[in-house]
DNA sequence: GTTTGTGCAAATATTTTGCACTTGA
DNA sequence: TCAAGTGCAAAATATTTGCACAAAC
C-alpha cells in the first residue's frame, strides 16, 4: 500500500538527452532510432536505458507513441499540455503534422454506444508521402 | 522477369485447416493464438506455416490484420469481398464490430491534400469493452 | 543514506528464414 | 513432374529484465 502520488522522475544527464534529443525534432522515431542519434551526437547512454525513458515519457504522456504496420513503436515529443490528438505522418521521412478530429471523436463514441460498448479507446493514424519525399520521387 | 500473374495458392490440409479455424470465428487473435487452437483441435501443423498461411492471406485481402499498441499481429477472417472497413474490438474477449466509415475516408484524404501529403493510407482501431465483458465487471 | 536510474548482458517475445523433405495440381 | 508448401531449428528483430554500480535528492 505504498502511496506513490506521483512516481517522482530524476533528471538524470541520460533522461536529460532523450528529452534534448526528443525537442530537436518533429519526427516519430523507434527507440533504436533516438538511441542511434544519441550515440552519433556523443552521448554514450545505453538502449535499455533509451527505452525505459520513452516508456516513461510516453505513459506520462510527454510523449506521443505510435505503433507501425511492422510492430515497432515510434516516439515523437509531444507538444506541452496538448489535447488530444492525431498525426499525418510521412512514411518516409517520419515528418508529422498534427491533426485535429473533434467530429471524429464524437462520432467513435456514438458507434462504440451503438455497439454496446464502453471505455472507448480509439487510434487513428493516417500516413502518406510529403510533399519533399513526393518531389523528390522516392518510395 | 518472371511474370508471375496471380500467385496460385494451393490448398494443403494446413491451409485449410487455418482457414477452418479461421471460419469458426469472429474474433481477432495473433498467429501464436490461432497456432495454440489448431494444434489443440489436433492439428499439427507448425508455426511457421500458419505466420505464412496468415500473411498470404492477409496479403490477398482475405484476412484482417491489425497491430495491438503492444506490437502484437492479429488476424480475422474477412467477409468475402468487403469493401474496406474498420473494427471495434473488445480489448478484453477479442470480438469485433465491422463498422463503415464512408465520410471518414472523404475526409481523411481532404486533410492529407491539405497538408500536401500523397499516397494516404490510415489506419483506425476503435477498441473498447463489449456489453459481455462489461456485464461481468473484467477489466 | 536511501531510493531511483544506468549499463551491460542475458532473457523474452514475436516473426522470419534456410533447408531438406513432402505434396497438390 | 515439380513448383509450392511444410516442419524444424536457427536467425533476426524489438524490447524487457536482473543485477551490480552510480547518481540524485
Amino acid at each position: 500500500m505504498t502511496p506513490s502520488p506521483a512516481p517522482q522522475q530524476r533528471m538524470t544527464k541520460q533522461r536529460a538527452a532523450v528529452l534534448e534529443a526528443l525537442e530537436a525534432s518533429t519526427e516519430f522515431r523507434s527507440a533504436q532510432a533516438w538511441h542511434d542519434r544519441l550515440r552519433h551526437d556523443g552521448s554514450t547512454v545505453g538502449l535499455a536505458t533509451v527505452y525505459r525513458a520513452l516508456q516513461a515519457l510516453a505513459e506520462s504522456g510527454d510523449v506521443d507513441a505510435v505503433v507501425t504496420d511492422s510492430g515497432e513503436t515510434l516516439y515523437r515529443r509531444c507538444e506541452a499540455g496538448e489535447e488530444h490528438h492525431h498525426h499525418l505522418r510521412c512514411r518516409l521521412c517520419g515528418r508529422a503534422e498534427d491533426i485535429d478530429m473533434p467530429e471524429f471523436e464524437r462520432w467513435a463514441d456514438r458507434i462504440a454506444s451503438q455497439h454496446g460498448y464502453s471505455r472507448i479507446d480509439h487510434t487513428v493514424e493516417l500516413t502518406g508521402v510529403c510533399e519533399a519525399c513526393a518531389a523528390e520521387g522516392r518510395g
